[in-house]
DNA sequence: CTTTGAATGCGTATCCTACTGGTCGAGGAC
DNA sequence: GTCCTCGACCAGTAGGATACGCATTCAAAG
């Protein structure tokens, strides 16, 4: 799960960061408009999270770009002012939702679970295959309902591979579903994640294996 | 852009109905839960505007077992309650968007608005021939819907030959395709990769043949 | 203590080369 | 026109080099 942050107050963004991380998300963030584009025009990401006040103009501008480009990643909108003008305003150019600060964390999370569903709404919120089950919303994996403790990048593979199962998921964009836009990464780190999540998963009898195709990437595949 | 509004309260009703009829909107009226499944199981509707307050219950249980048949309907929530955990528990139940009374009529038509820009489908270009379908862009082909394992070079052959399924590929072209313009391969690689590929293929029996042609090049069947 | 990324060594799938046998077609003799 | 011969091209198999992926270990970071 991919949020792109645009926020340029600093601690704003550390406080998101850290909570949205916490919640297994894997977050970029970018600290102006500008910044936005180039990240956006680059890369897929699950949900926006969007500032309005940023130092080089309202973030709401870069709404009605990305509809223009066929984007239709679901924006959701943060804002210190909070009257219906606003909000109006801010649905019709293209946003998907509003909250108005202060907001409550919690309330935060539920929104961007609702936006995050829509796009995928065949998918319901937990994901099956094999003997397991994946809650998406609540990261919390299982196995024939024995609750499965994985750490976060296993979880972030295991999510990627699962949202595809039986499908491929090629190796670069499992890099980006797990690491985001992290290039220190110069190691064969997501081997050794997938290495362990296979053992866990063997272990555990989860129904499922993971192939590896070379020069390719991986499939996730139910042992029927 | 048919809306169905499940509402008991007359004068909220009659209120809705007027102000979504002047922005051109066909609207369905169910009183209770029942009528509203009633409703839902027969019709299709852009949206769903949902009380939680009804006669024969909380609308909020409606939701799931809409998204448990398979519908993905947006569904708008409408409530007297506003406070924080309440629109947490119906975004996770499976609404898209939650609004408190009272509220600004404005503020629906924009939330509204935003629910009926659904998301374009996802576009995954797939090329099909016999029981083989290839999807391009992730890179995995598959037969009567079980993922085929190829290796990289192998399915840059086979997407070659099926972007241009029944019609010759020159030699020339499929080496490009291939090998890029690695021109440091002298031999008849790509004979054995043709040869490996016919065999998988069928073995697996994919529906399709692969006839060579002296001096020109390969062309893909399928074998109806 | 758990989790994570880097580093290491091993095993093997993949890929090119090389070789062999097979097929096709052109051209000439009858 | 028919048949034969020859050469070019193609199909398939085998083998070795290489690169890739896997598992594991280790140290640092949270």
């Amino acid at each position: 799960m991919r949020i792109l942050l645009v926020e340029d107050e600093p601690e704003m963004v550390s406080a998101l960061r850290a909570a949205l991380k916490r919640h297994d998300m894997v977050v970029d963030h970018a600290g102006s408009l500008l910044e936005a584009e180039g990240f956006v025009a680059v890369d897929g990401y699950d949900a926006i999270l969007l500032d309005r006040q940023l130092p080089d103009g309202d973030g709401l501008t870069l709404v009605p770009k990305l509809r223009a480009a066929g984007n239709t990643t679901p924006v959701l909108m943060l804002t210190a002012r909070g009257d219906t003008a606003d909000k109006v305003d801010g649905l019709d150019m293209g946003a998907d939702d509003y909250l108005a600060k202060p907001f409550a964390f919690e309330e935060l999370l539920a929104r961007l679970r609702a936006l995050l569903r829509r796009p995928a709404a065949i998918e319901t919120q937990t994901i099956r295959a094999g003997h397991l089950s994946l809650d998406v919303g609540h990261r919390e994996a299982s196995i024939r309902g024995e609750p499965l403790a994985l750490p976060r990048r296993e979880l972030l593979v295991l999510e990627a591979l699962m949202r595809r199962t039986g499908r491929m998921v090629q190796r670069e964009a499992l890099m980006e579903a797990v690491f985001g836009l992290d290039d220190e990464i110069q190691s064969n780190a997501l081997d050794t994640h997938v290495s362990r999540l296979r053992r866990k998963l063997s272990e555990a009898d989860g129904g499922v294996v993971i192939n590896g195709i070379r020069g390719v990437g991986y499939l996730l595949r139910e042992t029927t």
